[in-house]
DNA sequence: CCGATTTATGACCTGTGGGTCAGAAATCGC
DNA sequence: GCGATTTCTGACCCACAGGTCATAAATCGG
């Protein structure tokens, strides 16, 4: 039995593949520098991806698969929430029930979990935006953000129904607020360097869209119950 | 004096060009289909311009200054409303004075103007947002997505000192929203064949985002006042 | 130490598309 | 019609980067 591969090729040409990804695009990555940074050639590149695309697409399915599973686990959550503590009615988010309360807790952090996903993800993010045409990947995002809205669009009007939103927007919209705001999040956490308080994030812009940006003085004074 | 110019072969070429960026991207758009497409020949192309990026360059300049002069006009309008109608306080917001309702109007008039010039351009916009990296236009989208988020953070951090928003969200959080949910509805007018309800878009977004996406019930009474 | 076998190398091939330029075509004054 | 002049054409050049493959290097059993 002859030479050893190279036990730790693989995930070190990923490692440098999502560095040069996130330097210059799909495009802008070549594979001659992919390996350069490896210290291999350019031939083992093909040892083991079948060409960059592949590897790109191997990436693309960890992070699509991990915004999958914030879904299905958003569903999950919330089906296991009103089986355990009953449906949340209008009365509930008029005088914050406890019962509302921690539904907000939840939905927050699970919105904190989605942001997690797009940090740790956030040079394919960038990659996604940038789209690099001619390749699989053109639309891959777009694909992605319209299932995003039509799901938030579904839940929102579900809601609507239920009379615990207001009736006078349409889901579409609430839908493009939502995914816009999240994705351009997404789009500036590719240019930091630092981990933000994604929790902070995630709390605040719950409250921004459900109360709105104006004075809380103005609400009425059943509203608020902050120790 | 010989041969004449094709008198009409530069905006024939603007507009193929136009066509084959919002099909193809800067990058996929090739130089002969451009031509062809106008029954002219690749050579002819350099006649009028010095380069593919030069074209599209021309394109940004205008699409640039469009959203510029928005926000100009913004701030110039709004010297204008205060000059004329006094400045608008809290109580103005809480007991929604007609003062405060011409406002509105005011605002929701130029956010639609803005929407407007997204979607005159929406065709520039979706190869910056591709962005086609290499080209001197690779951060420029983001650039003029951080000026904005800024423009934003800046008034609505205003309104936070004169106390009609409220002071517990980060204007920079503030700015993130609105800028990602205009930009993400021009993205989605990239696909669009007919101009959807812009004013509609504009009017219900301002209703979202001041009162928030609780039901209308809920707000003190005093706030409604629909004809 | 040999040769069998798998791994790694990098010179080479190749398609692509931006950009060029010698020459053809058109249009004028005369 | 003729040449002068400007417009237009498209065959050609070339840089670039993805992908290939003959060759070399490494590592084993015997």
């Amino acid at each position: 039995m002859p030479r050893h591969a190279d036990p730790n090729a693989k995930e070190a040409l990923v490692a440098a593949a999502r560095a040069e990804f996130a330097r210059g695009g799909l495009r802008g990555a070549r594979i001659e520098d992919i390996t350069a940074a490896c210290g291999l050639s350019k031939g083992a590149f093909y040892l083991h991806f079948e060409s960059k695309e592949a590897l790109f697409g191997e990436l693309v399915q960890l992070f699509q698969a991990r915004m999958s599973a914030c879904a299905t686990d958003r569903t999950e959550s919330f089906r296991k929430f009103a089986e355990e503590h009953g449906p949340v009615g209008p009365r509930d988010v008029q005088e914050r029930t406890p019962r509302y309360q921690e539904l907000v807790a939840l939905d927050v952090r699970l919105d904190e979990a989605a942001l997690e996903a797009m940090w740790e993800y956030r040079d394919v993010l960038g990659v996604l935006v940038r789209g690099s045409q001619g390749t699989p990947f053109e639309g891959a995002l777009w694909e992605l953000v319209d299932v995003e809205v039509n799901r938030v669009r579904k839940s929102f009007e579900d809601l609507q129904c239920q009379r615990t939103c207001r009736t006078d927007i349409p889901g579409e919209l609430f839908g493009s607020l939502i995914v816009g705001t999240y994705l351009l999040l997404g789009i500036r956490m590719t240019r930091m360097y630092d981990k933000p308080d994604l929790a902070a994030w995630a709390a605040q812009l719950h409250t921004l869209i459900n109360e709105g940006s104006q004075p809380v003085d103005f609400k009425n004074s059943v509203a608020r119950s902050k120790p």
